[in-house]
DNA sequence: CCTTTGTTCATTGTCGACAATCTACTTATT
DNA sequence: AATAAGTAGATTGTCGACAATGAACAAAGG
């Protein structure tokens, strides 16, 4: 019997959602641009409506700043605010992996590791992106095994701001060079998973996620500081 | 000069959410309930695009859950999952109380004291909603001083759902005979707040906020096995 | 009797149009 | 020149109508 595959998305918001989501990370929509309903709808050749739906959707996420009766402008990205944001997912992740240690099989466990296992060949070769696409993978799969939908969903509204912060500051064009501080970032945790200890799991993850976002901050803090010498001359002491 | 309030919400959405907030909170609209937008609509005399909108916030929120092309339900109720969300409130507010220290000055501090003091008032005056609503304000006054604005939007994502909860299972009509054992929950917090102890606030946060959902959820479980005794005359064991 | 195929109705998804509001600019007034 | 009032264009908020989908029920065929 042939494959007869259901149709994909024919909801036409979720369209418009990723379309955005795309303009996002692709920089073509910066932080501060204000989104235009109209002219979102005449590019993609529909109507205002479902435009209109993907960004309240993506304002309930934070991705999307709200202004009634002004309209919608992408997110500022502050290095002030991707401390907390980083702070909130150590949290929210701490906790999943708490959950997960409680559901995790034994085949769950060598998936994870088999996942780290090719996150460290990633490292080696310098492949970012394959490397940022395994730690997503890595991630998510700890969260999918928390069964707690409402957790995994504010996990994956966090995690994808963090992604947006990261293709927005063009991170991973830096990020070969600190690869290795990254690639053994998830043994503790894993060991604290194989031996099923909660309170272990939830920590490491918080440390390891605490990690990453002064990595990022690191290279955001550089860079401005960079930039202002490139700009103005002056000299930017550390 | 005459006060000339601006008027209040002109936007009609926010209207809509208001009214399926108290329709649930009612009882008018139950767990599991069909929301359909053009009954909503005409009831309201209004169109259906306004309430579209309604949904999909609350939705955003768990308030509502949506099916593709088959519409909005009000989210179930089981204390299972209720369970799940006092552990995630605990977490939220644990770090938003973590987050207040640092910024709480004196005056806060005597104005959390003044609202402790008065909840012990309502209390033994066996005054619930009083009690409910010092509380309410109590959590709150914290969580607006945390200065993380997308952590004050989870938790207020998650406190509506608690109350919904609250008011959905009749809680406060058992409470009377429970407010003692809450009267000084909040105690070991203040003491940690102005102690300026982070993890002690986060710590006492956290007891605190579990320890209110098992009384909401021990409430619950006593009710449902009163409730099957009835239905079926079967006698449920603890 | 059970399964499959139509049919009808209720409801959601999408659309184009209009009204209300905001911004930027122009004009008038002192 | 500076401030206030007015105007025009763009954009959001709201509306009513239609198309697409799904659910319940009836009819047909085995």
């Amino acid at each position: 019997m042939a494959e007869f595959k259901p149709p994909q998305n024919n909801l036409l918001h979720i369209e418009v959602i990723n379309a955005i989501i795309n303009a996002i990370v692709s920089g073509e929509l910066k932080p501060g641009d204000h989104i235009v309903e109209q002219h979102i709808a005449q590019q993609m050749q529909i109507s205002r409506a479902p435009v209109r739906e993907a960004i309240r959707e993506l304002a309930a996420q934070d991705i999307i700043r709200l202004i009634p009766r002004k309209g919608a402008f992408v997110a500022p990205l502050d290095p002030k605010n991707i401390e907390g944001i980083y702070l909130l997912r150590s949290y929210l992740e701490g906790l999943a992996a708490r959950l997960a240690v409680l559901r995790l099989t034994e085949a769950d466990l060598n998936e994870l590791y088999l996942l780290n296992y090719q996150m460290g060949e990633a490292a080696l070769k310098n492949n970012v992106n394959t490397f940022i696409d395994l730690d997503l993978r890595f991630h998510d799969f700890i969260c999918q095994h928390c069964a707690h939908p409402q957790l995994k969903k504010m996990i994956d509204g966090v995690q994808l701001q963090t992604k947006l912060f990261m293709n927005m500051s063009k991170w991973h064009l830096a990020a070969h060079s600190e690869l290795h501080r990254e690639m053994n970032a998830h043994q503790p945790l894993l060991e604290a998973l194989r031996a099923r200890n909660q309170d272990e799991a939830e920590m490491r993850m918080r440390e390891h996620i605490i990690m990453a976002g002064n990595l990022l901050l690191e290279y955001l803090v550089n860079k401005k500081s960079i930039t202002n010498r490139e700009q103005n001359g002056d000299h930017v002491g550390v």
